[in-house]
DNA sequence: CAACGCCGTGCCTATATTTGGAACAGGCGA
DNA sequence: TCGCCTGTTCCAAATATAGGCACGGCGTTG
């Protein structure tokens, strides 16, 4: 709706994106915006302290100010705070990485993790985006998205090796299956030689907050360990919803429940 | 310059403190801004992910898109990757917090931490921002800042303890002391009870570029303990800056140092 | 050594954009 | 049921934006 607006949210974009200095040519050369503007879009960014300017080159980076502000949103969420002693408990009981994931833009955001401590680790720093379709992390926050939104993820899928689901339809197959089961785990999936398992977490509302996964080298992770990984998944997501408000559906096996 | 923009980032800046959805009303009374515009502001910020609004109450609040431009931009300095095993290896040697931060706006930003073990432990979360006048892990950053800006915040100085630093004139003498050694420690002066130890990072062009600081509980930070943090907090600057391309003014004493 | 090309910056006017008052629909509490 | 609050929409007036153009500085190239 707001052009500029819209268009100092693109400098942003592409700004972060670049992960270095840019000049004011170059913006606006790959965002088709005009030099001057480009201009004054950033001088109001840096007067309001989100970017600033090399004093030698004249190039504009983003500054810590959004990093700042990106940690309040963090924090103000209940969802990080109250999963981080559980994936602390989880990545030591396990000796695996534990990663806590939402959905973001038809993807998984990895918006904490604990490292596992063995020298062959996962690489997936904070803030790396995983495709949503190819893995058991990726499948139990898609199965619980609006009908849309998995029709969309649906069509999109494409295998990314030779193992796992291959077609679409074993994709809405297990999508069925985890909003049964709500847990999930996968192998040589999203990469060759990377296995892991993953529970979804529930809100107050019902809906979907996140994911809780567990994710090693397929080498460490047996078919045993690997389920072993995903009950301790299913045990940390109820927790973690239980403590969001979720009240558990309980279709008719697990009556009691007071309170 | 940009008036609307100005406007968009001060809705975030508003959200962001919140912490919590908000409705357009009130931030258009907080902030001053007609409710039509807040509005349509916040529904740009939608659009672009950057925001989202809470289905039942109608409430707005920041996104994760915002979070993970963030991360983005301190992935993208170098200063946290190569302070991190540095802080890691301190606190564990040490058995304190360690912590990296730098200058925002005339305050110390902590931007990367790693925590004690003890039980008794400081807190203070990653983003926190910390006085720049009255510690010495504020100092050491200070005392490098151009001229205008050292008066500026020498001026607006208050003792927030009866310890330590106590006038505008103490002020400047510690902070010509800084800038001949480098580092410098506190005590019970920002806060009773805590103790601390810092040193300047120094970047490729002289400049600072961050601060190192090791901290803990006055209790078991004994005056040589206090001195031992200290010294390691230069080792660990010293090796930073270096790894920045910083080269050691080396005023005389240390005049090799060949490649 | 000079000419060129690119950089960031500043100015200016037509114009497209924002502005903000007023009105609407829905929810909540009295 | 009434009143008050919320988020949302509309529209004309006014204003801030857009983007062409020009300037000074810098690095490279001919």
């Amino acid at each position: 709706m707001s052009v500029t607006v819209e268009k100092a949210l693109q400098l942003i974009e592409a700004m972060a994106r670049a992960g270095k200095p840019v000049g004011v040519s170059q913006l606006g050369r790959d965002l088709q915006i005009n030099k001057s503007t480009v201009h004054r879009l950033l001088d109001t960014l840096v007067r309001q302290g989100y970017a600033c300017q090399e004093e030698d080159s004249g190039r504009y980076a983003l500054s810590v100010k959004l990093w700042e502000m990106g940690i309040g949103v963090v924090r103000g969420l209940s969802l990080p705070q109250v999963a981080r002693p559980l994936l602390e408990a989880a990545a030591l009981e396990t000796g695996e990485t534990t990663m806590l994931g939402v959905v973001q833009e038809r993807e998984v955001l990895i918006i904490d993790k604990v490292d596992s401590l063995h020298p062959l680790q996962i690489f997936s720093p904070l803030g790396t985006r995983l495709p949503i379709c190819n893995s058991a992390f990726g499948r139990v926050l898609l199965a619980f998205q609006p009908e849309a939104f998995i029709e969309a993820a649906v069509a999109e899928f494409a295998p990314r090796t030779a193992f796992g689901i291959q077609t679409q339809a074993q994709l809405r197959e297990d999508l069925a299956r985890i909003r049964a089961e709500g847990s999930s785990q996968s192998r040589d999936e999203w990469q060759i030689g990377i296995a892991g398992a993953a529970a979804s977490i529930h809100d107050a509302k019902g809906g979907v907050a996140g994911a809780f996964c567990i994710t090693g080298p397929t080498a460490r992770l047996t078919e045993a360990k690997l389920r072993d990984c995903r009950a301790r998944c299913v045990a940390a997501s109820q927790a973690i919803s239980q403590q969001l408000g979720h009240i558990a559906p309980g279709p008719a096996r697990q009556a009691a429940g007071a309170q």
